[in-house]
DNA sequence: GCAACCTCTGAAGAACCTCTGAGCGACGGC
DNA sequence: GCCGTCGCTCAGAGGTTCTTCAGAGGTTGC
């Protein structure tokens, strides 16, 4: 299922060694889909579905990052996050929490290098922070920094800007995310399903054409009246590609 | 090219090594918060709780800079402080204290080249004062000294002023600490959780839209009648950003 | 103790984004 | 070619997010 980007090239951290994420969270659907979605990009993943099981699993496994949920059966994530801390020296956490429980005082979390990501989210999003945060941390991810290009099209993730044929396009958050799956999959073709698993929120009971839609935006914006990138593979899904082939 | 991009490049003091901070407090979520801040600046960053534990620690860790809090559960700030001096000819010292304590004894002490914070602080200005601390101390942390430039937006941070334009803009407080976090990350988009983690204190309980209001301040103070600078990104945060992108 | 100034709150309105439904067009099989 | 299916796009409702105003309360400096 989640086996776009060239699959079994597990990713490496500064010291060689495959990077190692732990996913804590005590809903077994959202885990799975989770854990899914890392190991596909290359990660080493465990999981664990609560705090107690978690620092246990912590301690041998030696993760590089976490990603974390705010909310947990028995410890507190603050609690969590302060023994891995004390534990593990150099950690990145990514925390979940529910939209509405930001106000119970994250506050501090982003300032120590981490990050969090409001529930409900898309599995882009997760894989885009979780991706900042070990840049920030210097385990390089990808080597050329934090710019995609596909052919004359540019985007340079932090700064949210991309650029066709040096004219800034200005894309809403969707758009964005939609891009970024596309340009992380070049020359590839994904499918409706695919798309949607990962650009909108994983509960999302989208019925209607919003993939179409969000597409037509994007050939609006991106591909006007210029060489079409965007091709439609009719029954199939859609790829992104430069022109050239 | 000027960019300042987030530091896995660890700063260094004059003898090469990188600069090493030792955080002296006893309040375990402001200890962590404040490490972590200081590591993701690129410092070599450790921590205690107590006094004794403290100074046992620097005499191995030897730090180029402290941050202490005045209350300690066992020792007094002033001995810890003066301990420091007596095994560590160079070092820093950055104070913590309430905002009533003791001002006019402290007020002697950074007489000797120290500084202090009152709490409630913001972690910008904690940075900010241990970075003038280690530049008056000639442990050069930026090269460029203490102008900081985007566009043709120039801060001078010593003396507080900023300039757009040839023109001098008046800011309060609270306005300054926020553009300059702008400044230090320009073109990098950043969320309000990010600003309100760094520019507010750290106990505020924001529940309200301050963020917003005072880059709505600040926009009429620096981009009025101009080309705009500050970006909005919606449901993502704010950028700063010269017009050229 | 007063004036000047600053910070935050609440609320209202504006701007913007997302998704729905529907109609139309394009494609491919037969 | 014709028809059915699939894909594209329009227009708009509804919701969310941003902006700004006006004012209360606090702080600072004189």
């Amino acid at each position: 299922m989640h086996t776009h980007r060239r699959p079994p090239s597990p990713l490496h951290g500064p010291d060689g060694s495959p990077l190692r994420v732990l996913v804590i969270d005590d809903e077994p659907d959202l885990t799975e889909v989770l854990s899914g979605a890392l190991a596909g990009e290359g990660w080493e993943v465990r999981s664990a579905a609560d705090g107690t099981t978690a620092l246990a699993l912590a301690r041998t496994f030696r993760p590089h990052a976490v990603v974390l949920d705010w909310m947990l059966p028995d410890i507190d994530g603050l609690q969590v996050l302060r023994q891995l801390r004390q534990e593990l020296k150099t950690v990145c956490v990514l925390f979940l929490t529910a939209r509405d429980a930001v106000e119970d005082r994250i506050a501090g979390i982003t300032a120590g290098g981490d990050d969090y990501v409001t529930k409900p989210f898309s599995l882009e999003e997760v894989l885009a922070r979780l991706r900042g945060l070990l840049r920030r941390a210097g385990m390089a991810h990808e080597p050329d920094g934090d710019q995609l290009v596909v052919g004359d099209l540019v985007m340079d993730e932090e700064a949210r800007e991309v650029v066709r044929g040096g004219a800034l396009i200005e894309l809403s958050r969707t758009e964005f995310e939609l891009l970024r799956f596309l340009m992380r999959n070049p020359r590839r073709v994904l499918s409706k399903a695919q798309i949607l698993d990962r650009v909108w929120s994983y509960d999302f009971g989208g019925r209607s054409h919003v993939v179409e839609l969000y597409i037509s935006y994007l050939r609006k914006k991106i591909d006007a009246g210029r060489t079409p990138m965007i091709h439609t593979v009719r029954g199939v899904g859609y790829v992104l590609k430069p022109e050239s082939s």
